[in-house]
RNA sequence: GGUUGGGUGGCCGAGUGGCUAGGCACAGGUCUGCAAAACCUGCUACGGCGGUUCGAAUCCGCUCUCAACCUCCA
C-alpha cells in the first residue's frame, strides 16, 4: 500500500500533500533549545516528534538534510539579561562554558531517548558574520532603522509593503498587538511596540559582544534561525519546525526577517509540536509543577510512583499526536509503561515463531499484512503515530494468540511471517526509534542466560514431580531479584523488570 | 481583552457525517498444580442548548469550560 505523505501545515492550518522543493530531497529545520540550563522535558518532547518525522522521512526515500540550531546568545531574560551571561554569572562560568557544558547534557538527554543527531548543528555564536550581513540587507530594504547602536526591525514598514501579511502564521494583526500591548520596560528606543531588535548595542557589562558597523553588541534572538536555515538549507526549503510557544512571536519574526532580507519567505511548511502538560497544567518551575526527564527515570519525584526509562517515555509520546497537548500523569505513564513491556515482548514472541502452513495464505495472515500496511498508512496521514501504533497493536494480539494457540500457524504462510517481521521491525526501531532495553546488557547477558538456563530446568524438574513448595521456592526468589517467570505451554520463560 | 487549539467511556488518547480506534484499569471466562502472562467476552463514550440531515461525537449557531500564546520558553 503506498499512500501520499500528507502534512498538516500551520502556514495554512490545513493538511496538505507533503511536494519537496527539489524532488528526492528534504531541508528540514527545526528549532533547537537555548543552553542556559538543563534540558526540560518539554524540550524532549518536541525533538523526539522531529526525530521520528526526520526518521519517517528518510524512510520514505528522501535525502533529508536536518539542521537544528543551538542558541548561545541573543535570548533575554525578562530583566533583559543575555540567558548566557547570567548562567555565567551565577555559576562563575565562561558564557561558553556554560553553553558547552548544557550542550553536552542536552546532547547525552537527546541519545538516552535514542533521537539522531541532526546533519548540521549550528552554533548563533559560530554565525555573527551571517546575522551582521542579514542585518545590513535588512536595513538596505528599509525594513529596519538604527537607534544608539541598536537595530530594529520596522513591522509597520514590513506590513504595509507586504501585503499586511505580518501575523499570518500566528493569525496576529498589527493593530490588536498594538491595542494590547502592555507597558515594557525599555523599549523607548522602538518607534512601535510591535518592533524588535535584530541588533542590540551591548551595554558596558555585557559579556558576549562582537564588532559590528553599529558599534559592539550582540544579534537580536529572533535572527541566528532566520540566518543559519538560509545559510544551509538556502532562501527557501521545505520544512521549519519548533514547539507551539515559538509561533508567536519568534516564528512571526523569522518570517518577517527572511522576507525582509531575500523577499521570499523561507520554510514552505511549518510544522508545529504542541505542550507538554503535567496534571493538566503546563510545567512551570515556579509553582512546582514540574519535574526532570532524570526524575522519571529514576522514579525520584512526588509527581511519580515508579520509575520509567527513556522507552518508556518515547513509547509515551507515540501514543500522543504531534500536534495535541499531551498530559503527563503517574497513571498515563504506567499504562505507557505496561503497554512497552507488552509490545516488546510481542516482538521477542514474533521472533520464535515458525510456519507450519503450506504456501497458502489463511485469514490471520491477511490481517495481519493489512494491519501492517495500515499502521504505515497512518504515517503518512500527518505522521498519526497513536493511530499507527493502534495498527501495531491490532499486530500484538495475533502474534501473542499465534504463540499462545489461540490462533493457528497454518493460517500464515512463511513469506507473511518474514514480512511482518520485517515491515514491523523497520516501524518499531527504525522510524519510531524504540529500542529494546536491557538487550544491550552485553557479557552479563549471557551468563545471566545460562544460569537461568540451569534454574528453570531445575524448576521444571521439581514441577514434574510435583514439588511445588520447591518451584513456587525458586520463582518468589527469582521474582524478589527482579527476574519473572513465566510458565507456557512449551515450558517457562524468563524476563527482567 | 485578542490569537490558536481543545472538551471523547474509570484514566490516557485517536477519529471526524452512517462501519469495533488503541493502550491501561475493572468484571467474567479459557488455560494453568497455583500464580503470572496470553487469549476470549463484557463495560460502548463523545461539555450543554438549539439547528442542518434519512442519519452527527463528526457540519452550523449560541453557550459553558480548559490549555497555550500575546512577556523568556520546545
Amino acid at each position: 500500500m503506498t499512500t501520499e505523505l500528507k502534512l498538516h501545515n500551520s502556514l495554512t492550518r490545513q493538511k496538505e500533500v507533503f511536494e519537496p522543493l527539489n524532488a528526492g530531497y528534504v531541508g528540514l529545520y527545526v528549532c533547537g533549545p537555548t543552553v542556559y540550563s538543563d534540558v526540560h522535558l518539554g524540550n524532549c518532547r518536541t525533538f523526539t516528534s522531529f526525530d521520528i518525522i526526520y526518521r519517517y522521512l528518510q524512510y520514505k526515500g528522501y535525502k533529508v538534510r536536518y539542521v537544528r540550531n543551538i542558541t548561545d546568545v541573543g535570548h533575554l531574560t525578562d530583566e533583559g539579561e543575555d540567558k548566557m551571561s547570567k548562567g555565567a554569572r551565577l555559576a562563575q562560568l565562561e558564557p561558553m562554558e556554560v553553553a558547552q557544558k548544557y550542550t553536552n547534557g542536552f546532547h547525552a538527554m537527546m541519545a538516552a531517548f535514542n533521537n539522531l543527531p541532526p546533519n548540521i548543528e549550528p552554533r548563533a555564536t559560530g554565525h555573527i558574520i551571517e546575522q551582521i550581513e542579514m542585518v545590513q540587507t535588512i536595513l538596505a530594504n528599509g525594513f529596519a532603522y538604527e537607534v544608539n547602536g541598536s537595530v530594529y526591525f520596522d513591522v509597520e514598514a514590513f506590513n504595509a509593503r507586504q501585503n499586511n501579511d505580518y501575523g499570518k502564521l500566528s493569525g496576529r494583526r498589527i493593530d490588536e498587538l498594538l491595542a494590547e500591548s502592555r507597558e515594557l520596560k525599555s523599549q523607548d528606543e522602538k518607534r512601535s511596540p510591535t518592533d524588535f531588535a535584530i541588533w542590540m548595542k551591548a551595554g558596558e557589562d555585557h559579556i558576549l559582544r562582537w564588532n559590528s558597523p553599529w558599534g559592539e553588541g550582540f544579534p537580536g534572538w529572533h535572527l541566528e534561525c532566520s540566518a543559519m536555515s538560509t545559510k544551509y538549507l538556502g532562501e527557501a526549503f521545505d520544512i521549519h519546525g519548533g514547539g507551539n510557544d515559538l509561533k508567536f512571536p519568534h516564528h512571526e519574526n523569522e518570517i518577517a526577517q527572511n522576507v525582509g532580507s531575500c523577499g521570499c519567505g523561507g520554510a514552505r511548511y511549518w510544522l508545529h509540536t504542541n505542550m507538554l502538560l503535567m496534571n493538566g497544567r503546563k510545567m512551570s518551575k515556579s509553582d512546582g509543577n514540574t519535574i526532570t526527564p532524570q526524575q522519571l527515570f529514576t522514579g525520584d519525584s512526588e509527581h511519580v510512583s515508579d520509575s520509567y526509562s527513556p522507552m518508556v517515555l518515547r513509547f509515551f509520546m507515540l501514543q500522543t499526536h504531534y500536534r495535541s497537548t499531551m498530559d503527563l500523569t503517574d497513571a498515563a505513564l504506567q499504562a505507557a509503561k505496561k503497554g512497552y513491556q507488552r509490545l516488546m515482548e510481542a516482538w521477542a514472541s514474533l521472533g520464535s515463531l515458525q510456519a507450519t502452513g503450506g504456501a497458502q495464505n489463511g485469514t490471520v495472515g491477511k490481517e495481519m499484512q493489512t494491519a501492517l500496511a495500515e499502521a504505515y498508512a497512518e504515517m503518512d496521514d500527518d505522521f498519526n503515530t497513536p493511530k499507527a501504533l493502534a495498527k501495531v497493536f491490532e499486530l500484538v494480539s495475533r502474534i501473542n494468540a499465534l504463540k499462545g494457540g489461540q490462533l493457528s500457524l497454518a493460517e500464515v504462510n512463511a513469506s507473511t511471517l518474514q514480512a511482518v517481521r520485517t515491515g514491523l521491525g523497520t516501524l518499531l526501531f527504525d522510524i519510531f526509534g524504540l529500542k529494546e532495553e536491557g538487550a544491550d546488557a552485553g557479557a552479563g547477558q549471557e551468563t545471566l542466560s545460562k544460569v537461568m538456563d540451569l534454574v528453570l530446568d531445575l524448576r521444571a524438574q521439581a514441577r514434574a514431580e510435583k514439588n511445588f513448595a520447591m518451584s513456587d521456592k525458586l520463582r518468589d526468589a527469582l521474582n524478589a531479584a527482579g527476574i519473572v517467570v513465566k510458565d507456557g505451554k512449551d515450558g517457562a520463560e524468563w524476563s527482567v523488570g
